[in-house]
DNA sequence: AAGGATGTCTAGCCCTGCTAGGATTCCGTC
DNA sequence: GACGGAATCCTAGCAGGGCTAGACATCCTT
């Protein structure tokens, strides 16, 4: 491959990223019915059509959101996990960060997880850093417990339908902190790693 | 008011009621994507501006089926409410029927809790079956305790999530049953009215 | 029977996601 | 340096979405 052609794949992955990072702000300012086609070409200085030699629709534009979206809540889990003031608070620790990406962050929180995506989830084919954010949760359980798979989704979950449930106005956002602490104390009864 | 017009007002009532059903029953046939305005205006066989004369838009169409939803709803949460068992298994009853409604009923589900609609929840305005439904969960915990609504909400989050989550592939369809029970099981420790 | 009000439909607006085909630009070759 | 070919990009347009204005018809009242 040529230098030239070198140099085009760059510019074309630097697009590529352009377009990810525009309809994300896009959705950020304004929510994501107001990502359309042609407002996002617009914002990117291309035409329409340029979207579509990058990905196959919009779907797949929102799913390239998501994905940075995952990696982001991994690292704001680990944050908090490896944060986490004393031994036994990391499972709250960690509970209370998730709350705060997805009241901060309601549009990337969308699209990870309400938004229609062709993500592969609980599959060979899921995308390692949705596996590593929920993985921050399996590791607030026992490392022996058989059934840390089985807590860390109950507990996502719990926590999910906390954040959907507060962003669409079906429960009062300003009970989450107390919510959170009677989910937390249930759930840390037997499974959490209170004694590392 | 004369009798020609209370005839009519029937039929208008009627036709209301005729418009609800066939956007339910095509929700449910072929999911809420496929229904438009166009499609649900030939399946009453009028034409597309008589909904505008029923409802502000689409979304009070979608309201309305969401209203009739919860009616159901609250019904179903009751009737495996009082048929529970034996004292003590309320609370898992409740839920398990919680669950299979949002399994049989994805559609309905999706009007009442995931599809955006102009419904006031937490508030004075909220539709009284909404609020039916949301008082069998609280039934669910001690008359005494002054913190049922918390419990209430949170065991309504968790079950939320794991519907939501497992309807959109986000987690595995299998493992519900274990879920709810490691749900019910840690929940029904401090709270759940076990004892009356 | 004429007038008026009510109800309904046809036609169309502007939006959406998406695509075909022509025009342009740029690279490698002679 | 000029040309042929290929890669790239844009203009224009399609089908279908929610919604509405204005014409048409229907029916009750006087």
């Amino acid at each position: 491959m040529s230098a030239v052609n070198e140099r085009r794949e760059r510019e074309r992955a630097h697009r590529h990223q352009l377009i990810i990072t525009a309809a994300r702000e896009l959705a950020e300012a304004e929510g994501w019915e107001a990502v359309t086609t042609r407002r996002l070409a617009e914002r990117v200085e291309y035409s329409q059509p340029v979207l579509y030699s990058h990905f196959t629709g919009k779907d797949a534009i929102v799913s390239a959101v998501a994905i940075d979206g995952f990696s982001e809540l991994a690292a704001h889990l680990r944050r908090a996990r490896q944060a986490a003031p004393e031994q036994g608070q990391t499972l709250r620790a960690v509970c209370r960060a998730y709350l705060n990406f997805a009241v901060e962050r309601p549009a990337l929180y969308q699209a990870m997880f309400v938004l229609h995506t062709d993500l592969k989830f609980a599959s060979a084919e899921t995308p390692p850093p949705l596996r590593a954010a929920f993985d921050e949760f399996v590791s607030c359980f026992r490392p022996d417990s058989q059934r840390r798979e089985l807590f860390a989704e109950v507990t996502w979950s719990a926590l999910h339908g906390m954040a959907v449930l507060s962003d669409s106005g079906r429960i009062l956002p300003d009970g989450q902190e107390e919510r959170l602490d009677f989910l937390v104390t249930q759930i840390a009864d037997s499974g959490a790693s209170r004694d590392d």
